[in-house]
DNA sequence: CTAAATACTTAGGACCTCGATG
DNA sequence: CATCGAGGTCCTAAGTATTTAG
């Protein structure tokens, strides 16, 4: 691992580097200025007719965010809260709720064993949930099934559980067709129509997609409730199908300043609770139904205070930069450790940091899908080889990691790491766990006392972006053009992917637009044979007349080849770069694991940037 | 210590928009 | 003008990490 090339590192005056979404990746297209203009509205300040109070002592720090005229609020380059505190003023408007449920028309029924069945509002309205699922895949498991008829015929009279008590026998098919007449008719909706609802959507988000926090107005990241539907866990849930339950005012906290104007309840209802908690960041929270988990409503990431903890985050990135050889040394070192858990936590560390795998907190059984990262593996989820395809030593991981993503490699190991696993594995059973010595809480620990500030996870972030780092300078030419600059920026942005395992569902159309592609690629190739024959005979032709009309034919079509392999290869490189990514996410690297000053300072130094 | 509660980040997929292309 | 594919936004589940309670 080399230090200082220039990106990755971390001297005093990177602060007055911004760090604004600007400076993001994808930013390399022309599109900065129409951004630009975008973001405006959101970053805004408000203007001090707020009141703003709170501010004991206030006056000294955060300084007034300058009211330049030009208007883009700097977080950055103020002052931060050290005590724990997380802001002094908070206003808002409270949660946009679901809209109520709209009963299906006379004409649409639903049938119970063959015969027409009038069901009540509560078991109707989610009889839909279900029969809006219908394609999909999952209401044909039978947990699925199992756990959404459970619940709901708790929403049924007595009546409607006394017939209905069997989903076989329930017949949705007419519900079904509605909504996806509904959704084709929304599709066919005249211009006028669809601005209308956008300009409605645009009110809502005025109102209540933006709080005052501290001065200054900022973007609320969900502020719609989410409404009642049917579970869908990933992977293979356990609870899939349960109704998740419609959230009323009664079931929501409100947390804003004292001193603020509070959100009012929809009119005949009441908030749970109302508190003035500065030390978080929420704005509302409830507690859902399903596990029994509190959802937040919280800020935008372009707010000062989602903006403050990811910078920070990088800067935790940075300082494991300056030790991380040291911490590998002594993790080393551990793995000769007479102590067992001493082994584990070192073994451990060294996956998490050699395979950038998650720290892997336990999970209660049965109540989420089966995964594991890296604490919790099991004996099951690894095979060694002493030998595996000409390399010594071959850890074979294959475990379902977060979203039941598979996480599949096959890495050669030290030997003194392999032994180790061997030994971990001794006398246990498949279902064990390959660490017993060990969880995250004993991991983190440990962490904290190598470096301030440091966890798992951190090693992610920190690999990831060093990752990136070095591959930009690997496969940047600073020769070439700048489509294959960018392909080369996607290459090294793929290798991060690949490390942190990022993977998507192959986009449901990639078969097609490959072929599409493909064709694209054949007729150009047919355009480059006949503009070869042309050539050839313009050459020929040019032979025999040798004037000068014929010799310009010929480097006219020569000219015409040059721009037509130049075309073939750009197609060819683009359906490269569209097969390596069938199966790979970019986007979740690039926005939670990528310090934004390594592709900030790669543009630069290739002159992208204008 | 363990378990539960809490707060926050990270994640993939659905859907929507918009510009390129034919 | 229609199509389509890339990329963005929205949605909300699923993680991590810390704190609190027992």
């Amino acid at each position: 691992m080399e230090h200082n090339d220039g990106f990755y590192h971390s001297p005093k005056h990177e602060k007055s580097l911004k760090r604004d979404s600007e400076f993001k990746p994808k930013k390399i297209k022309v599109e900065n200025d129409k951004k630009a203009k975008k973001r405006k509205g959101e970053g805004e300040d408000v203007k001090p007719k707020k009141k703003q109070k709170g501010k004991d002592a206030g006056g000294d720090r955060r300084k007034k965010a300058k009211e330049e005229p030009e208007d883009k609020w700097k977080w950055w380059e103020e002052e931060r809260y050290t005590d724990g505190q997380k802001w002094k003023f908070l206003e808002h408007k409270g949660p946009v709720f679901a809209p109520p449920y709209e009963p299906l028309p006379s004409n649409v029924n639903f049938y119970y064993d063959g015969k027409l069945f009038k069901l009540s509002l509560e078991a109707e309205e989610v009889a839909t949930f279900f029969a809006k699922m219908l394609d999909h895949e999952y209401t044909t498991k039978e947990i699925f099934q199992k756990n959404f008829f459970k619940d709901w015929r708790k929403e049924m009279t007595s009546e409607e559980k006394a017939v209905i008590t069997d989903l076989k026998k329930c017949d949705f098919t007419e519900m079904s067709q509605y909504f996806k007449a509904q959704s084709e008719a929304k599709k066919q909706m005249s211009k006028e129509e669809k601005q209308k609802i956008k300009e409605e959507n645009e009110r809502v988000l005025q109102e209540y997609g933006f709080c005052i926090m501290d001065n200054h107005r900022e973007r609320i990241a969900n502020f719609r409730i989410e409404p009642p539907g049917l579970f869908r866990g990933r992977g293979d849930h356990p609870k899939m199908g349960m109704l998740k339950r419609r959230i009323r005012p009664e079931d929501v906290i409100i947390n804003c300043s004292k001193d603020s104007k509070h959100p009012r309840p929809p009119p005949g209802t009441k908030w749970k609770e109302v508190r003035y908690d500065n030390k978080v960041t929420w704005l509302a929270s409830w507690t859902e139904n399903i596990q029994g988990s509190i959802k937040y409503v919280m800020l935008n990431s372009s707010s000062r205070i989602k903006g403050e903890k990811d910078w920070q985050k990088y800067e935790t990135a940075r300082r494991l930069k300056k030790c991380v050889d040291q911490i590998r040394n002594q993790y080393r070192e551990d793995w000769k450790s007479k102590e067992m858990r001493i082994r584990q936590r070192s073994v451990a560390l060294y996956f998490i940091d050699k395979l950038a795998l998650r720290a892997g907190n336990e999970k209660e059984e049965g109540e989420t899908a089966d995964t594991v990262g890296c604490c919790s593996l099991r004996v099951e989820h690894i095979r060694l080889f002493p030998e595996l395809d000409g390399q010594e030593y071959v850890v074979e991981f294959d475990f379902p990691g977060k979203d039941s993503i598979r996480y599949y490699n096959k890495v050669p190991v030290e030997k003194r790491v392999y032994k180790n696993l061997q030994l971990f594995m001794e006398n246990k059973q498949p279902e064990d766990d390959l660490f017993d010595r060990l969880n995250t809480s004993i991991l983190n620990k440990h962490l904290q006392e190598l470096m301030d500030g440091l966890t798992a996870k951190v090693f992610r972030t920190y690999n990831a972006s060093i990752t990136l780092q070095q591959q930009l300078k690997e496969l940047t030419n600073p020769e070439e053009n700048v489509p294959a600059k960018i392909l080369s920026y996607n290459r090294a942005n793929r290798a991060v992917a690949i490390l942190c395992n990022h993977q998507r569902a192959p986009p449901k159309t990639f078969e097609k637009s490959m072929q599409n592609l493909q064709s694209k690629i054949d007729a150009k190739k047919d355009q480059l044979s006949e503009a070869k024959r042309e050539l050839k005979s313009a050459k020929a032709d040019a032979k025999v007349r040798r004037d000068e009309k014929s010799k310009k034919a010929v480097e006219t079509k020569k000219k015409a080849v040059q721009r037509i392999e130049e075309q073939l290869m750009k197609l060819e490189v683009q359906a490269t770069d569209r097969e390596e990514n069938k199966q790979i996410a970019l986007g979740t690297s690039k926005l939670n694991y990528l310090d934004p000053r390594i592709s900030v300072a790669w543009e630069y130094h290739h002159k992208l940037v204008i």
